[in-house]
RNA sequence: GCGAGCGUAGCUCAGUCUGGUAGAGCAUCACCUUGCCAAGGUGAACGUCGAGGGUUCGAAUCCCUUCGCUCGCUCCA
């Protein structure tokens, strides 16, 4: 098979997706809507099974974690304790030379001398007057100014312009100008990447909401009240699946990038190691590769984390991606947020991924898992007044059986952490000691604010993972030398949006016709079955293909005539069971189907 | 948001430069045929040429605007 270019790749892959019903554009009647799609039937089955798999892999099947289902509009203050109002909805400033665009309070200020000019003309007598303004280091020749004004002018359609009515002056810490070009910013402009709505039918800046850009804070919101019903204690998670909306300036990549989107996250809520510490003594040390086992109780956020990026690399790896398709990110101290103590992504190396100088491709984001610290309970403690603290016997128990040298280094280290996170937070200095006394203080009484593990993963990112992983193409050549292409989609059983089609080996054949139908009806109450008698035998097992169907059940003569040879000759009711991946065919009696699909698609 | 390219049937595309009222292949549907990997026959359906406006006797074709897609910049908890 000669492998596709990239580009071709993926235009292949989205022009199938249309084809075979697995995604649309949103809108597209209306001329779509950028950023936006629509799953089509198989891509609605293939996203329910990818949802429900991750739903029961990380809550049913296990103790320690409960769901959750909020909505999508939420009070205001969470998202400005969470800080994406800050940050989601920023002035921003564009260089006008090199087009970059800043953050408008992030601009390093700069000490220079700025040159201005009332405008410029060209050879031809042609004129552009608007005035522009450079700023370049002191020392450096005023030419360089000079240059970037005769960009900014030709980008105006001033060609060899010559620069008028110069003056300069020398500015200290001004944030005006681009710190690379040295052109000055334009006027910052309102940059929100949160979709704004308002709440109750009146429009007014007291009634303003958004839909959530991401749906942890939810969790991070009900913490208390899961806790208190859930008959769970630290450590354990929420789990919640859900929509999740932001205002992407780009949306790129089919639905890689989407403006509506979903998310499958986990917040799992551990002790701080210093609680860990005193109750046993240390904190686990485990390898920094591998799953490091069953849970323990002197487990630290290293642990956990570590645990839950392997758990969260099984779960793909049981939906047929493996290890190899995928890709990790360990982000650098500068890319981790402030309050983070780690971040791993999880990547998948998508048809449209960028390679790097050495052809290796790294992969673009499916899944980050973060160790929070405790910044998002302790903010919305901040932010709501309500105190998001727990109660830990056990640790008050351990606490008072400790020498007072441990108490007094636990107690310290402890103190400096939320001291720290406190006036980061810009707390004034007096009361942020008072604040984080008291925590330590608590801590010694078994009270603490949970940390958190965050496993985030984007379920759209997802199936354009296993739509690109599941791709491949086969190219036969027949008697006449015609040689044709057809595509197979080899999912795994258990995402396949459809797990078993039926068919009739001919349709003007009332028995095997009912039969097949029989067969469907039997199978039908325990999984997705699709049946088809439209078209050769030949040509339902390509559709499949295409659909992506692990098996194929065929009803034929030897169904009512008995088995023609080998040990099972004579035996009536049998069908043929035909598997997408090779081709390969057996023959199984109908008594046997529905257990064996069972087994196969769990 | 900026720059470049693109947009014709479900899909892949021809036709656009040089204006004359839209085509191919594949796919789809029905019937016939068909004893296991896209066989064949007959018939059917399918595009206001992304949308809106302009020029013209006449626009898929020329001009303007707009929407969408791709790439680069930017952004990316």
């Amino acid at each position: 098979m000669a492998e596709p270019k990239t580009n071709e790749l993926m235009e292949k892959i989205v022009s199938l997706c249309k084809r075979r019903g697995f995604v649309f554009q949103s809108s597209e009647i209306y001329g779509g809507l950028n950023g936006f799609w629509d799953y089509g039937p198989l891509g609605a089955e293939l996203k329910r099974n990818v949802k429900e798999l991750w739903w029961n892999t990380m809550t049913r099947q296990r103790d320690d974690v409960v769901g959750l289902e909020a909505t999508i509009i939420m009070h205001p203050q969470i998202w400005r304790a969470s800080g994406h109002v800050e940050t989601f909805a920023d002035l921003m400033s564009e260089c006008p030379v090199t087009k970059k665009r800043v953050r408008s309070d992030q601009v390093e200020s700069q000490t220079g001398i700025a040159y201005f000019w009332t405008g410029a003309s060209d050879a031809e007598g042609k004129v552009c007057a608007e005035p522009f303004s450079v700023l370049i280091p002191i020392g450096k020749p005023p030419e360089s100014a000079r240059k970037v004004a005769a960009q900014f002018y030709e980008l105006r359609g001033i060609k060899s312009p010559v620069v008028q009515g110069e003056r300069s002056e020398k500015l200290e810490n001004t944030v005006l100008y681009h710190p690379e070009s040295g052109a000055r910013l334009s006027e910052p402009r309102p940059f929100n990447l949160m979709f704004k709505t308002y709440v109750g039918p009146v429009e007014s800046e007291d009634n303003v909401a958004y839909l959530r850009p991401e749906t942890a804070q939810a969790i991070f919101a009900q913490f208390k009240n899961v806790l208190e019903t859930s008959r769970q204690k630290v450590p354990f998670g929420i789990a919640q699946v859900g929509k999740a909306f932001r205002n992407e300036v780009t949306p790129r990549n089919f639905t890689f990038r989407s403006r509506e989107f979903e998310q499958m996250e986990l917040e799992f809520f551990i002790k701080p190691d210093e609680a860990v510490e005193a109750a046993h003594g240390s904190v686990a040390i485990v390898p920094s590769s591998g799953h490091p086992g069953q849970p323990q109780a002197n487990w630290g956020w290293q642990a956990w984390h570590q645990y839950w990026v392997e758990e969260r690399v099984k779960f793909y790896e049981g939906i047929g991606l493996s290890r190899e398709t995928l890709g990790f990110h360990i982000q650098t101290p500068e890319e981790l947020a402030h309050y983070a103590r780690a971040t791993t992504d999880i990547l998948f190396k998508f048809p449209f991924s960028k390679k790097d100088g050495q052809g290796n491709v790294a992969g673009d984001e499916l899944e980050g898992i973060a160790a929070r610290s405790d910044f998002d309970l302790s903010q919305h403690e901040r932010f709501s007044g309500k105190p998001m603290g727990v109660f830990d016997d056990e640790l008050r128990a351990a606490w008072a059986k400790l020498d007072d040298a441990k108490k007094q280094e636990l107690s310290q280290r402890y103190h400096a952490a939320r001291l720290k996170y406190l006036l980061k937070s810009g707390v004034e200095q007096a009361r942020a000691e008072k604040q984080a006394k008291e925590n330590a203080d608590g801590l010694a009484k078994g009270q603490y604010i949970p940390h958190v593990i965050e496993p985030s993963a984007g379920v759209d990112r997802l199936i354009l993972a296993l739509i690109s992983n599941a791709y491949s193409e086969v190219t036969e050549t027949d008697d006449k030398g015609k040689s044709e292409t057809r595509v197979v989609m080899k999912f795994h059983p258990r995402v396949a949006p459809i797990k078993v089609a039926i068919f009739p080996l001919l349709k003007n054949k009332p028995d095997l016709v009912n039969k097949a139908l029989a067969i469907r009806d039997l199978l039908r109450p325990n999984m997705n079955v699709f049946y088809d008698d439209g078209g050769s035998i030949g040509r339902r097992y390509a559709r499949q293909d295409e659909a992506g169907t692990p098996f194929c059940i065929t009803v034929d003569f030897e169904t009512f005539e008995g088995v023609k040879d080998g040990t099972a000759a004579g035996e009536k009711d049998t069908v043929t069971i035909r598997y997408r991946d090779d081709g390969r065919q057996e023959r199984l009696r109908i008594s046997e189907l529905l257990a064996l699909l069972m087994e196969k698609i769990r």
